[in-house]
Order: structure tokens, then sequence, then C-alpha cells
DNA sequence: GTCTATAGGTGGATAGAC
DNA sequence: GTCTATCCACCTATAGAC
């Protein structure tokens, strides 16, 4: 594997992305500071700036390898030769996935943030909802072709509402701590497209 | 009207709930201070502390009073006689009312910093939220009775999904900058209940 | 790559004059 | 009720030694 400069990818970067990632899925972006990456990784703040000169770059770094992971999941899929249903169901459960104890999706947690976020954090986020919209239009319009789904109206239409019920139902969900009720939202939007 | 001590619902202090609640709508708790409020009423930040002594007293503050709100919009609704459908579709329309330009729901945007804020904030908004769903079921149980809505389930959990999917439409419409994308998503969850 | 030290700013909060 | 003045903790970021 190629490295860039910096050494960005070597292991404590990934380390600091990683610890980072956490926070902000559980307190946000304006919720977390580089105190608390360095005591978790027992690191001086100034070594910090050393793999991301600022926060705004390591924010974008976060949500850029966010979606490389995501895409990598959803090139899996479509890989697969699944049916439409059984894309939108493994669609589902990597959010399952990605909802740990007390986790929100990334990308729902910065939406929430959206107004504060410099710039090309904003743009970063608008692509990754718009691969994710993308990409499940197809689906669903795959699930149409070969009769796994019942989708009534815009495909796109579908898609926006599909993501924004799941990012929702993940957000309140985590504010009464329970991963299961997240579930049933989850198996209650699926559900309706199941033909 | 009586006023309890330290005036609050002082013009002022109702002016400060007014300035912070914008603030936490479309920038969030942990990205607002004093000194956004100061600025915007022509006030020293000292002042503020008069109104609400602490940060999280004016959270909690501005909690109670949404929810007061919220509860006076529902409790017309109830009052009206209106079938469950109408009931349903006025719900919504207070949702739509509450998103102005760049504003999220006050308690939609609180959930995603869940676990940053002072115990009694997150009090209240399990509170506001347990509220919201009570409501929404009793009026799925009244559209299922009278034949107006279509309810398939649990109407506890469908009331749980309704809500989950109006606050992720909210939040994902605002980062798009459209309010039109939220009604659109709204419109759609609101005719998968219309019999 | 990581450290110490520090700069320069902002956060919420308090004391006390008016 | 609002002000000035101040405190202290914390923030992001930089310079330079090792």
């Amino acid at each position: 594997m190629v490295m860039d400069k910096h050494c960005a990818g070597s292991a404590t970067s990934e380390q600091i992305l990683d610890v980072a990632q956490e926070l902000v899925q559980t307190r946000g972006y304006n919720a977390f500071s580089y105190a608390d990456i360095a005591a978790a990784l027992n690191l001086k703040k100034a070594s910090l700036h050393y793999h991301f000169a600022s926060k705004a770059d390591l924010g974008l770094s976060l949500v850029t390898r966010y979606e490389t992971r995501f895409r990598g999941a959803l090139d899996a899929i479509g890989e697969s030769g699944a049916d439409g249903a059984e894309r939108l169901q493994r669609y589902v459960a990597i959010y399952e996935r990605v909802l740990a104890d007390r986790r929100m999706c990334l990308c729902g947690m910065l939406a929430a943030e959206f107004h504060t976020l410099p710039k090309p954090m904003q743009s970063a986020l608008d692509h990754f909802f718009a691969l994710n919209e993308r990409w499940l239009e197809n689906v669903l319009e795959i699930g149409r072709a070969d009769g796994t789904l019942r989708v009534e109206g815009s495909s796109r239409q579908e898609a926006q509402f599909f993501v924004a019920a799941l990012e929702g139902a993940m957000m309140l969900a985590r504010s009464h701590g329970s991963k299961a009720r997240f579930r049933t939202a989850a198996r209650r939007l699926l559900s309706q497209f199941l033909a």
C-alpha cells in the first residue's frame, strides 16, 4: 500500500482517527478536543498536530475514511449478485453494525452540527449522503424490476426517505439508550418495502 | 399571570430564550455561548447570569418552554374534535412550522448531543419525546377506530417510527438547505398512514 | 515522531459598583 | 437589572528541543 507524505495511514494516524471517530459518534464534533484523543492514546496534544495539522483536517479525514469504508461495504453488496430485497436488508445491516453502544452514525451526527462545520467537511457530508441516496435509488429500482421490492412513486424520493428514517431512528434510539429500539424501527421500515 | 422569583417570564428572559433557542436549533447546545446571546441583544455576558445562573439552567428552561408550547399545540388539536387523519396532518404541520430557514427541531438537535448534556436536560428530553409518542399513539388508535388511518401492528411502535422519520427528515433536509425536501418526506410518511 | 513550553483566544462564571 | 473587571479552565495551534 502506498502512503502519502506525513505517513497518513500510519498506525498512529489510524489510532487517532479511531478514537476521534468514536468521540464524534458519541459526543459530536463540537464536544471533543485534542486533549480527549491525547489522553486516550497516552500522547500529548502537540503530537496530534503532526498527524493532522488542524481539527478541520482531522474532521475531514474522518468523513472521507468513513465514506471509503461505507462505499466498500456497498460495493461488496453490489458484487454479490443479490436480489433487490437482499441488498436492501444488507444496507440496513450496515447501519446496525455502525451503531455500537452509544454511537450514532458519524455522518448523521455531523449532519446535526452541519452549519458549524468547516466548508470542506460540509462538502464531504453532502457527498456521503448523495452516494448513499444514489446507491439506494438504484437498489430500489433493481428490486422493483425483479419483483422483490414494492416501490411506489419516485425511487429517488423513496431513497431519500429511507435514509432519513434510518438516521432519525438511530438518533432517537440512542437517546433512549436502546439499540433494540433502532432494530424495531429499522425492521418496520424494511417491511414496508418487502414485496 | 404570576411570575416566580427573578421574574422568569420577564421580557428580557424571554428574549434571551428566543435567541438561545434559535442558536441551539441552528448550531446546537455545544456550539453557542453566552457571548453570542449577549451580542444579539446588546447586553453583556454577565447580565445573562442574572436571568439564568448557568448555561445548564438556560438549556433546561429552553426545553421546558419548548415542550409547554408543543403541548399547547397538541391540546388544541385534541380539542378540535378532528378525526384521526386530520390530527395526524396537523401534527406534521407543527413540525413544518418549527422548521424555519436553517432550524432543526430543538429537541431533535439536542437528541444528537444527548450524551454531552447535563442530566436535567436529558430528563426533560426524554419527557418531551415520551409525550409526543404517547400523544401520537393515541391519535393512531383514534384513526384506526374511525377508519381514517391505516395502522398495521403496534400503534406504540408506529408512533415511535413516525417521530423518528420526521426528525431524521428534518435533519437531512437541513444539511441540504431545503425545506422542500422535508415537506416531500413528511407527505410521503403521512400518505402511508392515510386510509 | 514525540516532547515541553507557550501563545492567544474563548468558554462559563463570580464579585461588587451603580 | 445591567455594568466593569476579573478568574480560571479549556481550547486550537505553533516553535523548537530531543
